[in-house]
DNA sequence: TTTGTTACTTACCTACAAGTAAGTAAGTTT
DNA sequence: AAACTTACTTACTTGTAGGTAAGTAACAAA
C-alpha cells in the first residue's frame, strides 16, 4: 500500500470515527510516521481529500454492488447488513451518516460527491426491495423507495445510536427490519 | 429572553445546523452582539455550553412527554413526528443525531448527557408502541424495543438524508413508519 | 552526465479558536 | 455613601489548524 493510499484510508476511519471537521493533518501524519506538508503532497487540501475519501468510498460501493448482483434478496440485505457490521465493531458509522450530519460545515464539493453516491445506494436498495416483493422472498406496504429509506436510514443512525446504548441496539435494529419485511401468511 | 437564553438558542440552532466542533464562539456572539467573553461570563467554557445546551433538550423533551400524555397512540405519534418536522423545515438534524455521530469529538460530559436523554426518548417511544399494539392501534411484529429502535433511527436518519436528497425523502420515511404499524386484516 | 521527476521534509506563515485577566457601568444592598 | 454584585467589554495569551515555499534524496530518462 503506497503512502497516498495510506492517506485515504486513515482519513476515512478518521471521517467515519470523529467526522471530517474533528481531524486534522497531524492525525493522519503521525500514525502515518509521515509529515503534514507529505499528504499536500497527495492532495492539494483538505477539501480535495476528503472528496477523494468519499469518491473512493462510492468505487467501493459499485463494486461491491456488482459482487452480490447474482445473490437472491436475503442474501444481498445480508450482505448488505455486514457492511454496517464492519463499521459497527469499530464504533464507526458510515458515511453518509458522517457527511450528511455535517453537510452544511464541509465545502460544497463535498456535498456533491455524497450526493451522488447516496442516490447510487438507494436506487440499488430500492431496487432490491422491489425485486424481493415482486418475488414474494420480501412483503411489505406501499413504495419500495419508502421502505428503502427507512431500512438504510435504520442502519445509519442505528450505528450513531449504538455508540450510545451499545451494538446490542444495532442488532435490534437488524432483526427488526428483518421481521418488518417477512412474508406472513395474509394476502392483503 | 435573556443574554443566556440566547446564547443557549443560537448554540443549540448550530448545533443541529453544523454539529458541535464546526461552530465557534463568534457564531454565537456575532449575531447576539455581544464580545466573546460575554459567552464565558455564563459559562465557564464550550463544553459547559455544550451540556447545557443538551440538559435543557431533555428537559424540554420531559415537558413534552407530559403535554402528550393523554393523547391516543396516533396522535402522540403524530406529535413525536412533528418534532422531527420543526427540525426539518430549517435544515436541522435532530440533538441526538447531531450529537451521536459527533460522539468521539465530543467532550465526555457531553456523551453522558445525551446518554440520559437518549434513553428517555427510547423508553417513551418503546412504551407508546407496546401500549399501541395492545390496543389494537397499532400492528407489528417482534419486540416494540426494537420497532421504537427502527422508528426513531429513521426518523433521525431521515432528517440527515433529507439533507442530501430533499424533504421529500422524509416525508417518505414517516409514510412509510405509519405504514409499517398499521393493522392488517390478518392475525397471525 | 545533466536534466527531470517523484516523493517527500524543513521551516515557516496566517488565521482563528478557546480561554482569561482586568476593567467598567449600572444597579442593589447595607 | 460605601461596598458589593451583575453583566458584561477590552485586550491579551496560547494553541493549533490548514496551507505553502523552498529544499533534498533517490531514481529514471535523454
Amino acid at each position: 500500500m503506497n503512502t497516498r493510499d495510506k492517506i485515504l484510508a486513515t482519513a476515512k476511519n478518521l471521517i467515519l470515527k470523529v467526522g471530517y471537521n474533528a481531524f486534522s493533518f497531524s492525525d493522519i501524519s503521525v500514525p502515518l510516521g509521515i509529515k503534514n506538508a507529505a499528504i499536500h503532497y497527495h492532495f492539494p487540501g483538505k477539501e480535495a481529500l476528503g472528496c477523494a475519501v468519499i469518491r473512493k468510498e462510492h468505487e467501493n460501493v459499485i463494486k461491491w454492488k456488482n459482487e452480490v448482483d447474482k445473490l437472491d434478496p436475503w442474501q444481498k440485505l445480508e450482505r448488505f447488513f455486514r457492511v454496517y457490521d464492519k463499521n459497527m465493531v469499530h464504533n464507526r458509522i458510515c458515511m453518509v451518516g458522517s457527511i450528511s450530519s455535517d453537510l452544511y460545515a464541509v465545502p460544497e464539493s463535498m456535498r456533491d460527491c455524497l450526493h451522488a453516491m447516496v442516490v447510487d445506494i438507494n436506487q440499488w436498495l430500492t431496487e432490491l426491495l422491489e425485486e424481493g416483493r415482486r418475488l414474494g422472498t420480501f412483503q411489505f406496504h406501499g413504495p419500495a423507495e419508502g421502505k428503502a429509506a427507512v431500512v438504510v436510514t435504520s442502519l445509519a443512525a442505528g450505528l450513531q445510536i449504538a455508540r450510545v446504548l451499545g451494538s446490542d441496539k444495532f442488532e435490534q435494529i437488524k432483526n427488526q427490519i428483518k421481521l418488518d419485511i417477512t412474508p406472513t401468511k395474509d394476502d392483503n
